[in-house]
DNA sequence: AGCGAAAATCAAAGCGCTTTGGAAAATCCT
DNA sequence: AGGATTTTCCAAAGCGCTTTGATTTTCGCT
């Protein structure tokens, strides 16, 4: 069923009958209603695509997430933004379309998807400092909003962000503040900006408080869970051990508890553990308490932000790049505990 | 840049420039290596929408997501699962469209997404007993492959599947033949087809061997850390409790081990842990020794058969379904040890 | 040289929708 | 009543591509 043979079976032309069911007002209450009505009975549904060639919109936002051959990761926290993100969409008509880019082919392929015109905007994930997207997305024109933000890079763009290194830097003074001196520091891969921002947070905290910044105590990974438990388990078997750890996600939190318990201690009462918590739905940091003292900051719920705001920004252009920055909130679980002495 | 300015710009005709470009053999090589030399120099990238207008393709893949309203949770799978198929799709040039249907609207859902024609086929997540999206989908003659099967569907379709049945009996027998007897299963949602054949491959074992099935030992829950932790604490709490644990998922698995710990009991010498793994990249189990006894099967190898089926299946719509049956594989880790006697 | 067949190219229609520029019908006003 | 508006509807063009059917060019052959 098209909109020839609807407007065949009304006996009105394809303008009168595209008219009433876009909501325009050149149509008479009476017809509209018979339009909308043989409509329904007859189960049309516009066909995106001619809608989108003669409109120019495609309805659709891009997600582009990328791949590179070294990680072969998914980003877990993927699955929690799109959903919170997909929601957003799907109240305003919109379609989601993803795309998997290897990282050597990022140019080429954000202009063939500007090209091939089926998305009006896109959702850019995974932001590097000083991440070359953003100029090439401004270059090229195409509505942008990035999950994250991007260290030296000095374009206006639009964003949505945790306060990494605000929530990083209260975490390590919560630590400082139960008496741990020597807290280690389990980041994710420090060229990602979010990873970049929490060790400026953990940094600045240490420094706040006159304690000495270690490299030894500091590592930089894919966030897994056998990360943590091999970079624990090394460094609870120096002599000179820390005695609290900072993750930057729940998973390598719980390696890290892991190698805790294998060395015969335990956690809270030996060593602590601070993590951010992405809240994400299928890794819940416990329930009435929880498990982990976390700085929590729903990704599911940046998601919607994310795509509320694309949204905004296709329908009003001409408007200036926006920005929201969320704050984690400090949860006490019962992995934190004052340092031994 | 679009077809008519590159035809002007070499003085051919759009017909000519279009066969060039796609292959056609109406064309002397001459003309198409000039043709293909300034597309590539101007940039030229046809605009996927008037080509699907005119084609009647896509060049799509729809993956249809059910969210239910009370199980906010999103399926920590899927991440894996897309990477996996998107390698397929990009191979094949074919994007890759996400929506997210509530659970209560998938007739309408699946009829609109026939209907705007932005796909050409789509993957069936997260299949039921009984499921009635794949009459559905038959009906209204959309190409589909279901990731995992829907027991009591009589209709002919294309599935990938790991063999959860078998899988859960090979893991329960491993059990049964370290000596124990008492074995607590904690499934996921067994409306869920994947979760009821687990039931039954764990149920067949114990059978098999004379061991009785007790329902005080079967759990079915969102497959969550918490859920695991809670079941497996009340369990351990009873005098004549469970000395080994079956779990539909690592996630879970870990809420047992903590529960485990907490008892002041020690994984596989006390109680014994088995699970099944879907190997998803940012929750190894393990390196060299995994941590836990697992039947492993990856979901990202699953993506992309699944992909393929589905692309070999568009493009030759006069072949009967196909199916793909994977096995999982039994992994020994350091989660599982003989009875404690 | 001249004919027919094969190869190369083209003009135009069509995919399903929106939208512009009018035309027809209904309504208003004196 | 009848001209001026306003309301309602329509025909046709256009979005960027593919593809059909026709036309022109080239080639092989006698």
């Amino acid at each position: 069923m098209n909109l020839k043979q609807l407007s065949e079976h009304l006996k009105l032309s394809q303008t009168t009958v595209s008219r009433a069911l876009n909501g325009y007002p050149e149509v008479s209450e009476n017809t509209r209603d018979r339009v909308l009505k043989a409509a329904q009975d007859l189960n049309y549904r516009p066909n995106l695509r001619a809608k989108g060639l003669a409109t120019g919109r495609a309805l659709a936002i891009g997600h582009v997430i990328p791949v590179s051959n070294q990680h072969e990761m998914v980003n877990p926290v993927f699955g929690d933004f799109i959903a919170g993100a997909g929601e957003a969409y799907a109240r305003a008509g919109y379609d989601m379309m993803l795309t998997l880019v290897p990282d050597q082919e990022e140019v080429r392929a954000y202009q063939n998807i500007r090209s091939r015109g089926t998305v009006d905007g896109i959702i850019v994930h995974g932001p590097m400092i000083n991440d070359e997207r953003i100029a090439l997305l401004s270059r090229i024109g195409l509505p942008f909003v990035v999950h994250g933000r991007s260290t030296d890079v000095n374009l206006p763009y639009s964003w949505v962000d945790v306060n990494n290194r605000g929530a990083f830097e209260r975490g390590t003074q919560f630590l400082i503040e139960l008496g741990h001196k020597r807290i280690a520091l389990l980041n994710g891969l420090e060229h990602m900006d979010f990873a970049f921002r929490r060790r400026k947070g953990y940094e600045t905290a240490l420094q706040v408080n006159g304690i000495p910044i270690e490299t030894t105590l500091m590592r930089s990974e894919e966030m897994t869970e056998v990360y943590g438990y091999r970079a624990a388990k090394e460094m609870l078997s120096r002599t000179d051990k820390p005695t609290a750890f900072v993750c930057s996600s729940i998973i390598t939190a719980i390696g890290v508890r892991r190698a805790i318990h294998e060395a015969g201690l335990v956690v809270a009462r030996d060593v602590s553990i601070i993590t951010h918590d992405d809240a994400l739905s299928y890794l819940e940091n416990g329930d009435d308490v929880p498990i982990f003292t976390a700085l929590r900051s729903s990704v599911r719920f940046a998601g919607t932000e994310a795509a509320e705001m694309l949204l905004s920004l296709i329908s009003s252009p001409r408007n200036a790049p926006k920005s929201r920055l969320l704050e984690a909130e400090l949860i006490i679980g019962r992995s934190t505990g004052p340092a031994a002495t």
